[in-house]
DNA sequence: CGCATTTCCTGGTAGC
DNA sequence: TGCTACCAGGAAATGC
């Protein structure tokens, strides 16, 4: 396990899940502790963790989702700044999960330095108070993200197409990267009402999302920022963005500065010339 | 109900 | 150096 700095959208999360797996499946919560945290919705229900023993660890958007034998479900949300690892952190832990493990990996920490993430216990498959969990759309790379279903939940939206895919409701596990970098490969503006993306782009967003997504994960993520202590890898996708984080810098398709806009309080970045706006 | 805006939170950094 | 001001954003809450 390592710790690493990312936002984490679907392909970080998924990274981080697949390195949970063989660590967590099977194990039992001997005990759990809120640490530098005040209980609450963030934290519901934790004490009922202990004594079950995690039955899977998947995934679902940018949610990872921990069946229990007791019935319930572990939910871990990282929300901009969560790590999970087996290192004590030095500061901002939140939570520490002992399992039945012996060594050096026998305690989980849930450190989270600005507190957006969340980690806590539902009866399974309840996901009432968790309305995004709720009301998610498909998976991207699964079959059930059909082009019928895309163009349908499009239909349905008249805010601006980029916040519409923040929602998670088009699709599940896009964040303000990828969002940004997948309306830059099917060439749509940013700011398009979402029921007005010309159905002639539709195929186009949808491979665009898939496209990004899974050379993401190739790359195992992007790390945003240069962490020297870590040990372990690190996502390489920065490398290989087109457009966020480039703002005044030559689109790598027409050559024109990609700008850099606010929307739905959000840096937003596009090339003016290959993104038409729709209106 | 639909959509826009604000809130939460703190490390990092720009500017002085 | 040390201070202030502001920025980053996922999801929920609030406002209209």
């Amino acid at each position: 396990m390592r710790e690493r700095s990312v936002i984490p959208e679907l392909p970080e999360v998924e990274t981080i899940r697949l390195e949970l797996e063989p660590w967590l499946y099977g194990k039992t919560i001997l005990g759990v502790q809120l640490v530098d945290a005040l209980p609450g919705p963030k934290y519901a229900n934790l004490e009922r963790a202990s004594s079950q023993r995690i039955t899977d660890v998947t995934r679902r958007g940018k949610f990872l989702l921990l069946p229990l034998s007791g019935g319930d479900e572990l939910i871990i949300h990282l929300g901009m700044t969560g790590v999970v690892t087996p290192r004590r952190p030095d500061q901002h832990l939140r939570v520490q999960l002992v399992l039945d493990d012996e060594g050096p990996n026998s305690i989980l920490y849930f450190c989270d330095p600005r507190r957006f993430g969340r980690f806590l216990v539902v009866p399974r498959g309840d996901y009432s108070n968790l309305p995004t969990l709720q009301n998610m759309g498909p998976e991207p790379l699964e079959g059930t993200f059909t082009k019928a279903k895309f163009t349908q939940a499009l239909a349905r939206s008249g805010t601006a197409v980029k916040a519409y895919l923040l929602t998670q409701k088009p699709v599940a596990g896009l964040g303000n990267i990828y969002a940004d970098e997948a309306l830059w490969r099917a060439q749509i503006h940013p700011q398009t009402p979402a029921r007005h993306v010309p159905v002639s782009k539709i195929a186009a967003l949808q491979s665009a999302i898939k496209e990004v997504l899974i050379a993401s994960l190739e790359a195992q993520g992007t790390t945003l920022n240069d962490y020297r202590t870590v040990n372990g890898n690190v996502g390489t996708y920065l490398e290989e963005l087109n457009v966020y984080g480039h703002s005044n810098e030559p689109c790598p398709r027409c050559g024109v500065q990609i700008n850099k806009i606010t929307l739905g309080g959000r840096g937003t970045h596009f090339c003016p010339k290959c993104q038409k706006a729709e209106t």
